[in-house]
DNA sequence: AGAATACATTTGCATAAGCGTATGTGTCCA
DNA sequence: TGGACACATACGCTTATGCAAATGTATTCT
């Protein structure tokens, strides 16, 4: 019974720098992680924010959870991701400017716009029926204990 | 006769945010980044400091200058290097982030360390002697106005 | 002008990344 | 137990990236 890519240690390997910019070197990641700026998101939010196909969605989600960026978490069918962030703190001072600079960009800004107007009104979307809707994270995640990792 | 890849606009794009960060997803180059904060650098000594060799020190050198992080200016045979920072406050807070991370990393601390020696003692440098040593930039490099920039 | 020096770029090849399409897996419900 | 649903992965393909080796170019020196 293998849990497809995660494990259970709750170890987090510290980013090997350039690995982590490779994880940010894609757009469609930089939108991802821009919504799960202080919040955790149900995969079908980002599907539907974002208007890509889902296993484009999910294959970038796997690559963030691969480089140790993100932590993912199941609750029934639904699958919610959030950020986890770098346990060196010169690590987690530059995730934290990325993020606030993402928050500048118009494009990031106007899918803030859509998932604001996506939770408002879940009816409208069929994609997102039932689905559980972002839950804010106080103070951006600090390493909580019992969680799907990072393979 | 076109001067390499460089041209005199004094132009600077803004950073698409993930192109800055393709250009930050490589050892080699955050490395050079590395040598380059707070001086402009000459070329033989990225090639003696890292011990890489010249065709690759320059095609990274190159991929920076192309995603205008870094800038260049001859001087006779030799080329020096410096980091020319986003106009973008928001962007220039995450490259400095990123390089006062760098700065932390025991590696890039003996690249440092390497580049030390290379510019106290030259002469034991074969690949050196003669070159400009590094010279330090004060304020990290405001968008200066006469010099060659990113194609 | 010709040779030497210091870089820059091209070429050819191997690997990594992205994408769409198809398919597999885990969960819930009838 | 058999869908239906929500994702995750595998597959085949195309493009981007990295490297070594070879070659081109600007500048200086003789």
């Amino acid at each position: 019974m293998q849990m497809y890519s995660t494990n259970m240690t709750g170890r987090q390997k510290p980013f090997a720098m350039d690995s982590l910019f490779r994880a940010l070197a894609d757009r469609t990641r930089l939108r991802l992680l821009n919504l799960m700026t202080g919040q955790e998101i149900c995969v079908c939010y980002f599907i539907e924010v974002t208007g890509e196909s889902q296993p484009k969605i999910s294959r970038h989600l796997a690559y963030l959870r691969r480089a140790g960026i993100v932590a993912a978490r199941r609750e029934g069918k639904w699958m919610h991701y959030r950020i986890t962030e770098p346990q060196d703190a010169a690590g987690r001072r530059v995730l934290r400017e990325v993020l606030s600079w993402l928050r500048e960009d118009k494009a990031m800004q106007a899918d803030q716009a859509r998932l604001a107007r996506a939770c408002c009104k879940p009816e409208k979307f069929v994609s997102i029926q039932g689905a559980p809707p972002p839950m804010a994270l106080s103070a951006l995640t600090r390493t909580s204990s019992p969680r799907m990792e990072a393979r």
